[in-house]
DNA sequence: CCTATATTTCGTCATATGGCGAACTATAGG
DNA sequence: CCTATAGTTCGCCATATGACGAAATATAGG
């Protein structure tokens, strides 16, 4: 039903940080482990908004071996998922956050994966 | 800030109640009384709920003695709030509980709105 | 297979949200 | 002015949400 949808569809996008997560995704997939690095928020929370942002069909996953990695949802183009997509992130542009997430995700993909993960168990943000 | 106005539009737009208020409204404006009645809701709850579309610039409201008229925004028409009454608009068409709102209300709006009043004070529901 | 590890799920807590009725405000009309 | 009344604000309660850490899951690599 249409209206369950777009309820279910402004409830994913109510919150600050899978707004962000979204405008990460923006220019391409990303990794779980790049997201938490840019939220600077606990890997359950980060895993909890990207399912909320899956389930809502804003998003789509794909696994690659221990890594699973996040993209965009794109389909017919025209869904209200897409839709919605396209809405966020056209009235994103030039917002200071977002400016500053971008900046700190350059840095975070010139970081090997590996050494990413690995000073986030060392308890060291990395940027 | 961009960021902080799609989430306040996608929080504001995140109930049930809310959606189907801006789907009534799609054909023209509104009396407070007559939202109270279509939604069944406390005239205190469906207020509230019309002051946080009004806060988030989804909606405005025009006052005619005691009483409140709302409408839905209508400013440059590219605004983000009015791209997201379109997104919403859009993806309600055949919904089953817009179309028997929509039946709803043509008879909430066959009656005087005096009328309509003094039913929902003697604590009956009209239609 | 055993261990390490990237991610998710679960349990818990603090805060936000939506509902109501009662009290308040503003205005029409006697 | 006094009363009635349309709508809003306030105070309260139940439930939903977002945060975390601990435990569970799945997979790479020895």
């Amino acid at each position: 039903m249409a209206l369950d949808e777009v309820v279910a569809l402004a409830k994913a996008l109510s919150d600050e940080n899978r707004i962000r997560i979204l405008a990460s995704l923006r220019n391409g997939e990303r990794c779980v482990c790049q997201v938490i690095e840019l939220l600077a928020l606990a890997p359950s929370t980060t895993s909890k908004h990207l399912a909320i942002l899956k389930q809502a069909g804003l998003v789509q996953s794909r696994k690659e071996g221990r890594w699973m990695h996040y993209r965009l949802t794109t389909s017919s183009g025209t869904s209200p998922a897409e839709e919605a997509i396209r809405w966020v992130i056209a009235n994103l542009e030039n917002d200071p956050r977002i400016v500053a997430d971008d900046r700190q995700l350059d840095s975070i993909l010139s970081v090997e994966r590996a050494e990413l993960c690995c000073r986030q168990r060392e308890g060291r943000r990395c940027c």
